[in-house]
DNA sequence: AATAACCTTTGATCTATGTCAAGTAAGGTT
DNA sequence: AACCTTACTTGACATAGATCAAAGGTTATT
């Protein structure tokens, strides 16, 4: 199962810059990039460098020096913590349209890895900072940003603390599909671009428990296992299963 | 063991309003507040209310119309989500100079309940959000201090999700003491304005986990339970028990 | 000072989920 | 097509932490 929007970097890579970025942008309307006029776009375009990575690469590390961050134009991501052990937790898979180091923070506090081809619209942090700094408008939008991932955060404290693993493996499809949704439109077929142990690294659950738990859940006929995917086949079960 | 910041509401409350707070306002360095130079203080002064709130009332709840936030003057505060079959993760506890509503959403995102006495500085919420549009520093501080909070949450995802028991009341002791110190200053007495089972709702744990571990590492020596807070004994042999 | 209400601690047992260990399927490569 | 690698699934068993139950302590109330 493949997402179609369609590669911005067709119409962008030209020696890592390119013109015609931000009106050609498919995700121009959910980035944080809306919040500029004509002319703060134009700065912003300046600044702007494409770029590719390919599938199951580390891009970046927590607590190293956070010189770019970027908004993600197509592909996922996973950001992650990584204990010293080898223990992982999986703070949250990134969709295109999401921005990459919304704190503007000096080092990064998650690793990323790419989970398939992606490509970026990336910025130096300084040369951003100081165009937030006199772009109000800018601010706000990171502000919303970061205080909408801030909630996020807390509801998925909740299903960490509290919730049994039925509830998460739910409310993670539910959740997913919604984010996806908003930026490729309704579909019942849930892409899943992230393995098991993705999944059971967000969770905070074992590849074994998330993997019995889909299967049951298809044995109830509330899901369909579909190759990189899975298909909803009974939305109100599957809503059910996570108490409000 | 009481905690005294001198009591703000001393010389702030006057038929609701007061002259001289900001001035006087012993948390205002490490506030929101602090990003604001004389004049923009004098408009937020106008803006702000003090009030007093006596211990163990809930405050706020989530999904209800934020029409006030507030910075928090003195006392503590539990932030939680409740679900609807009486499970409850508490997000965070807040201490003096907390802001209580950083994402100047248009409903709250948690409830809040009070741990001990509380005071106050609170604003109309549309008043401020109007104030901060206008006052690029305010917007600029409220971000850096939602980004913070954000990498805080991330961090208690790494706790809940990947985690032991041991680990997370150790962490917990660690982070509360480091919170409290920048407020309070350094301390090895670490208070501790929350019940067991509040402790135990924000780690994910039950009570008697919570009590268990205490009363172990009390045994072991690495702390000394006081009452109203706990005594850090052994600082080096607490930090080994969470590895990075 | 006695009573009551509420926390907290401790012990005994249970269970949801983790761990260990095979299998099976799906791609990718030669 | 056969092989190999990697991901997923399933089963059997183990365990960290939950649950149930009963004391102890503290603080507030009369």
């Amino acid at each position: 199962m493949t997402l179609t929007l369609p590669d911005i970097a067709d119409y962008c890579v030209e020696a890592g810059r390119c013109k015609q970025v931000c009106n050609g942008c498919k995700v121009r309307l959910f980035a944080v990039c809306a919040a500029l006029d004509d002319h703060e776009i134009k700065a912003l375009e300046k600044m702007a460098r494409q770029k590719t990575l390919s599938a199951r690469q580390p891009i970046m590390f927590a607590g190293e020096p956070a010189d770019s961050i970027f908004t993600l134009t197509s592909g996922f991501l996973r950001l992650q913590h990584d204990l010293s052990d080898g223990r992982r937790q999986i703070i949250g898979f990134a969709a295109p349209g999401d921005f990459i180091g919304l704190g503007l923070n000096s080092t990064y506090v998650y690793s990323v890895e790419t989970l398939t081809d992606v490509t970026v619209c990336g910025f130096d942090r300084i040369e951003f900072s100081m165009l937030a700094h006199r772009t109000p408008g800018l601010i706000e939008r990171l502000h919303r940003s970061a205080s909408h991932e801030l909630s996020l955060a807390q509801e998925h404290m909740v299903l960490l603390g509290r919730r049994r693993a039925e509830e998460r493996v739910a409310l993670f499809l539910m959740s997913w599909r919604k984010k996806l949704q908003r930026i490729f439109g309704p579909s019942v077929t849930v892409p899943l671009p992230m393995g098991r142990q993705d999944i059971a690294d967000h969770l905070g659950l074992t590849i074994e428990t998330v993997s019995r738990i889909i299967s049951r859940l298809g044995r109830e006929k509330i899901i369909l296992d579909v190759p990189g995917g899975l298909r909803v086949l009974d939305d109100g079960r599957l809503m059910q299963l996570a108490p409000a």
